[in-house]
DNA sequence: CTGAAAGCGCTTACAG
DNA sequence: CTGAAAGCGCTTACAG
C-alpha cells in the first residue's frame, strides 16, 4: 500500500491514516479536528488518540485550498522603531503560522510610499492588512483602506478608527499610572518629556501625567514639561534643560523609552547620578530599556500579545465578512504593566541594592 | 460560468482563467510562471502578458500542496538582540512569503530549552530549521540537528558548520577595515574592546584588529585592549578604564553597538566629547548604532539580505535532499558595509559639520 | 514544445 | 451523528 509514497519519498501521515487507524471516515476525523460539535463524544476521544498516537498534524495548504480560506495578510508599516518591529513581527508570525496565513511584510516610507504600497497590494489579493503605529494612526490610510474594501486592524492604536478592530492598551491610564507610581516613591517635583506633537498617543501620556499630578494635589507646571519627538537626541536635550533648571526636577518621565535612554545620558553628562540624583523612567519597553545602563523602569505594553490578538481578530472579521455576515468592528483594550528596573528609586537615594 | 463562485463569493483570478484568456492549456501556463524552458518564446510571452492583463498572482496553497513541497522551517533563537531579530524577521519573511514556505518561530532560553525546542520541532514535521546566533555557532545544536536528520542553515555564523549551509560576513576582514579605516583617518592610539569570550566571532574581531595595526606598522598593545561582554555596560566600563589612561586612546573600537553606545555614555560622563575628543566605532549596525546620540560609525551586516538568502539556501537543499540527490554544503559570504556616521572624526577634530 | 489525466490533503455541501 | 462525492488551484508524470 504505497500510497504516500507515490509522489513524494517521505510518508506523511494524512487525515486519511488517522481515520483508517480508527475505524472511520476522513471526515470525521476532519469534525474532530476542527471542533466541531455533532461527533460522538467517544469518536472524538478515539480520533483524538489516534492523532496523539500517529503524531498528526493538519497540512495548511491542503486545508486553506479546501476551505477557501486562505488568507494573505499584509503588515506594512513605516519607520517604526526597530525594536517594536520586532516584538511585533514574533507575536505575528506566531499567530499566523497557527492560522495558516499567509503573510507579505511591506515597508512604505514616506506618504507617497503609502499610495504605491496599497497599490501593491491590491494587485497581490490581500484579504487584510496588519497596521502597526505610526500607520495604525492615520486617517489617511484607514480612509484608503476603507475604499478599498479591505478589512484592517490596528495594532497600539491612541485613535482606532471607529470602523476598523484594534487592539491598544489605554496610553492615558498607564501615564497616569506610572506618575502616581512615581508620587508614591516621595517625588513631588516630576518633570516631563512629550513626544512628537503630531501623535496622538504622546497627547495621551501628557494629560495621563497632568492628571495623577492634579489627583495628587500638585499642580503641574509648564516649566517641567519639554518638547521631544521620540528620539534619543531629543529626549536628551529636552533632559539638559529640565535639568540644569535651579529647582531641578527629582523624576523626569519620558513618554517612550529612547527619550528616557537620552535623557539618562544628558543626567549622566551634567554629573548626576541615575537614580540617585534623578529617577529617570521611560514608556513602551522596548529593548532599548533594558539595554542601556542603569536599565530602565519603563511601562510595558505586550506587543507580542497584541498583534497576535489583532491578526487573530482580523482574520475573524475576514471570515465573517466572507460568510456575509454584518462585522462589528471590536476594539480591544489590554494591559499595560509597569516595570520597575534600576533608574528609579526614591528621591535622593539609590535604588540599586 | 459562475466556475469560480461555485464555493466562494469572490473571483480569484486562476491558472484556468490565464490559459483560457491565452488560448493554451494551464500546464502552459505553469510552465511559464515556473519558469520552465520547454516552452516558445512566443508561447511565453503572451502567456506573460495574459498573467500581467489579468493580475494573476499563483495560489500558494494550491501550489505547495500539489508540488509536496511545503515546507515548514522553523527559525529558533535564543537571546539575541532584538534589532537584530527583526532585521533577521524582515529578511526571513520577506523570503518565506516569496517561497510559500510555512514559518514556526520558537524561543529557546537556556542549554535544555534548546533540547525541549528540538523535540517539539520533531513532532511538528519540520523539514528544515533556521538558526540566528547565537545558536549558529553552536556545536551542540548542530549535532543534535545533524542527529534528527533536520537540514539547517546557520546565518551570520563565524564558524559554519562543515555540513551545513551558512551565511555570514567576514567578521576578520570587516574589523581589519573597520581597524584601517581609523587609522586613515589619522589615529594611532586605537583601543579595542572586545565580545564575550565564548564567542568565536568576538575573537575574529579582535584578530583583525590587531592584524590591522600590524599592517599599518602599529605595535598593538595590551593595555590598550578591554574585555566586554557585548553588553552597554561591559562597554561602558571597559570604556571608562580606557579613557582614564594617561596616555588615552584617541579612538575606540567596540566589537558591537551596544558596547560602542555604552563607551559614548562612559565618555560623556567623563566630560569627553564624541567624537572631538574621542571617536568611538560599532560593530553590525543594529538599531542602537543610529538611536544614539552622535549615530554610531560602525561596520554593518546586511542581516535581513542574509537571512533571506539563508532560508532560500534551505528550501533548496530540502528540494535536493527530497529529490535524492546528494547535497554539497554552501557556504556564502556577504560584503558588509562601514557606514560613517557621527561618531567617528580624524583625531582632535569634530565630525559634525 | 504542448496537453490530458490524476493526484496533493483537506473541506464544503449534500445525503442519510 | 456519520459518510460518499466533488472540488479547491496547482503540479507531477506521461504521452505525443
Amino acid at each position: 500500500m504505497a500510497r504516500k509514497v507515490s509522489r513524494r519519498g517521505g510518508n506523511i501521515v494524512t487525515i486519511h491514516d488517522v481515520a483508517r487507524h480508527v475505524g472511520v471516515s476522513p471526515m470525521t476525523v476532519s469534525r474532530v479536528i476542527n471542533g466541531e460539535k455533532n461527533v460522538r463524544e467517544e469518536t472524538r476521544k478515539k480520533v483524538a488518540e489516534a492523532i496523539e498516537a500517529l503524531n498528526y498534524s493538519p497540512n495548511m495548504a491542503a486545508r486553506s485550498l479546501a476551505s477557501q480560506d486562505s488568507s494573505r495578510i499584509a503588515l506594512i508599516y513605516s519607520n517604526p522603531s526597530m525594536s517594536f518591529l520586532s516584538e511585533l513581527l514574533l507575536g505575528i508570525l506566531h499567530q499566523s503560522s497557527q492560522s495558516g496565513c499567509q503573510l507579505i511584510i511591506e515597508s512604505c516610507e514616506g506618504p507617497e510610499g503609502v499610495a504605491d504600497v496599497l497599490d501593491k497590494l491590491k494587485s497581490l489579493g490581500v484579504d487584510g492588512v496588519v497596521l502597526p503605529p505610526p500607520l495604525s494612526d492615520s486617517t489617511r490610510v484607514a480612509k484608503a483602506l476603507r475604499e478599498m474594501g479591505l478589512p484592517f486592524v490596528g495594532v497600539a492604536t491612541s485613535r482606532p478608527s471607529p470602523d476598523a478592530a484594534s487592539v491598544s492598551i489605554d496610553d492615558f491610564k498607564a501615564a497616569f499610572a506610572m506618575t502616581q507610581r512615581l508620587i508614591a516613591l516621595g517625588h513631588r517635583r516630576i518633570g516631563f518629556i512629550k513626544g512628537h506633537p503630531n501623535s496622538y498617543y504622546s497627547q495621551l501620556r501628557h494629560e495621563g501625567y497632568i492628571a495623577a499630578l492634579t489627583k495628587a494635589g500638585l499642580t503641574p507646571e509648564d516649566k517641567l514639561v519639554g518638547q521631544g519627538y521620540f528620539t534619543y537626541r531629543s529626549g536628551f536635550d529636552a533632559a539638559e534643560s529640565l535639568l540644569m533648571r535651579d529647582e531641578r526636577p527629582t523624576a523626569l518621565f519620558a513618554s517612550n523609552d529612547d527619550m528616557a535612554a537620552g535623557a539618562v545620558a544628558s543626567a549622566h553628562r551634567l554629573g548626576l547620578d541615575v537614580p540617585k540624583d534623578v529617577t529617570i523612567v521611560g514608556f513602551d519597553d522596548t529593548s532599548m530599556a533594558s539595554s542601556v545602563w542603569p536599565e530602565l523602569t519603563t511601562v510595558r505594553q505586550p506587543i507580542s500579545d497584541m498583534a497576535s490578538l489583532g491578526l487573530k481578530m482580523l482574520l475573524e472579521q475576514i471570515r465573517t465578512r466572507r460568510s456575509g455576515q454584518p462585522y462589528a468592528p471590536v476594539h480591544e483594550i489590554r494591559d499595560f504593566a509597569i516595570i520597575e528596573r534600576q533608574s528609579s528609586s526614591p528621591p535622593g537615594e539609590d535604588a540599586t541594592d
